[in-house]
DNA sequence: TCCGTCCGTCGAAGCGCTTCGATGATCAGG
DNA sequence: CCTGATCATCGAAGCGCTTCGACGGACGGA
């Protein structure tokens, strides 16, 4: 039966124990007999124990428990939020660790007060801004973590990341191989710019870097009529463009929507390439070559690399995860 | 300056009181002087202090943290749990509660751990379907809860929704006032269905329910191509169709698109409800009808009532928000 | 003036766990 | 057969907090 204060004493008792044993047996902080180990771990099976996740955070000053801070904010795209939601409470949890979710609205003080806490062993920032007020306060604190992103000045922190920078490279250069001369990419909600999201700025780095080739960036809103506005808009004032990338998931379908309006047949006369989920890419038509956001892959190598900075063990300072560009 | 390692020792000292009289100004379970009081507060902050979690938990036996175990799966409205999270992690920090972030994989065994290990003090279930294995361990555990959606047998639990099967009723009502003798509601991908999630569920029986009508639901897939064929499809079998429901928020620009290339004349001789955010139905042409999922007050609601609970208040068993149809 | 209250504060116990040092028991080597 | 090392286990201390009972002083009523 599950029960509600089953405590460590019940258990020793019941396998003829002493507590410290039962608690070396579950830590293997020291060697038991395996005889003993048995009973003790028939003895917390039969009882459903499970230690006070207080008094264990408070005796071994561990809390078993990592908070991750969560932009939710306009124009942040939600699905990929929850694909890294969901990766990191599952990777987590491989490491018997709990997460703590906190939005960003927190800010700094919210750091402050889970660190004094001793809430939490350690902390993953998300959608990191190129000056983010977050990681001064991140350096005092002394508290293990993780960023992802990249800000302006990343030294001495972990950052992880898609190379967004390539990404949006990737996708110039594939437009570029399939002619086009001119092309443009369609990004995200004018907001997301303003704020200095680093991955938004960094794609659009790349996919101007290439030279030879007329580029321009152009935020879009993410609804269906302002996309194909938009889209139309873009059409009328460039004529000769003849390649477009799309970084922006919801738009994908009504981009393409507006180019079949316009009479460009994209796969012939006109390319695009879309930077976000398989999904997205492969359910239009036709399908489109795409750069994934390895949302799931970024939010385990960031728990991952907490979890190493927990045991003291080293990780790289930063781990930028190299895009692949996959043709349909 | 921030401190790590500043107990109520620290605090007691500098204040030049006992320690237990910090923890009684802290609390106010005791009335102290307005002297000591000041002396007591100017000493934390002059120290930054904050209790130690876990031994305030182990000392108190309240956690002062709530779980909240999330869907993740196949067929979730995204942007919709990301609202509800935000709404559920800010409603809880304003009662100086912190969230922790399950999934809904971690089952019914996840929810027996965190209970027992007095990780948290309360627990928030999302999403929950018609039979939720869930629910018994809930009610075994002892634990208080609240649940977002009801399950079949909802006997002694506290369950906040939407009102799901009026809001189907009401947009069938819309349809017939609009004339239309015939309608679809385009519900949700398949698996939601198969799955018995109660929310879906009911918005197909409110749908179907009222008389006089030649009613069907269509279960609809996420993406634009399938959006597309789904509703050619659906127009094609029914060619008297005048009336749709669109209950499927990624869909409803790509439905608009197919009833446009079907000849359709949305308002005029084809009417289009949407049960969804605003954005959703505004940011179409021309703007529709749209019933709002109140995702924010669903958290909000159900946040307020676990805290009633762990006051050891009374909460209404049931709470159903009425649905609103706003027109534009 | 004395006693009973009440208020503000203190000290100590104890929440359930981990961890350190100590203790027997066992065993190999001389 | 004794010594020293090694292994398995135990007991006690202590993590930082809350809470209970106690206590001294102020105050009001008789």
């Amino acid at each position: 039966m599950a029960g509600r204060g089953v405590t460590i004493a019940d258990v020793a008792a019941r396998a003829g124990v002493a507590a410290s044993t039962v608690s070396y047996v579950l830590s293997g902080k020291r060697s038991i007999s395996p005889e003993t180990a048995d009973r003790v771990m028939a003895a917390v099976a039969d009882l459903g124990y499970h230690p006070h996740a207080g008094a264990r955070s408070l005796a071994s000053r561990r809390a078993g428990v990592v908070a991750m801070m969560f932009p939710i904010r306009d124009g942040m795209h939600l699905p990929v939020l929850m694909q890294f939601a969901a990766g990191a409470v599952a990777e987590a949890r491989r490491h018997d660790q709990d997460v703590l979710l906190m939005t960003a609205d927190e800010g700094p003080a919210g750091l402050a007060r889970v660190a004094a806490s001793a809430m939490v062993d350690g902390l993953i920032l998300m959608d990191v801004e190129v000056r983010d007020p977050r990681v001064e306060t991140l350096r005092r604190l002394g508290l293990p973590n993780v960023l992802i992103g990249f800000p302006a000045d990343s030294e001495g922190l972990t950052c992880v990341d898609l190379d967004f920078t390539a990404a949006g490279r990737v996708c110039a250069d594939y437009l570029a191989e399939r002619g086009c001369g001119e092309i443009a990419l369609l990004g995200a909600a004018e907001a997301v710019y303003e704020r200095r999201t680093g991955f938004a700025e960094r794609v659009r780095e790349g996919f101007l870097s290439r030279p030879g080739l007329r580029a321009e960036v152009q935020p879009c809103p993410n609804y269906p009529t302002e996309v194909q506005r938009t889209v139309k808009e873009l059409l009328a004032a460039r004529p000769e463009l003849t390649g477009l990338a799309v970084h922006n998931e919801p738009a994908v379908g009504h981009v393409m929507h507006a180019l079949a309006d316009a009479g460009k047949r994209v796969g012939e006369d006109f390319h695009v390439v879309v930077i976000g989920p398989d999904e997205v890419a492969e359910r239009v038509h036709p399908q489109l070559p795409s750069v994934l956001v390895p949302a799931e892959t970024l939010a385990q190598t960031a728990v991952r690399h907490l979890m190493r900075k927990l045991d003291g063990r080293d990780v790289p300072d930063s781990t930028l995860i190299e895009p692949q560009l996959t043709l349909r």
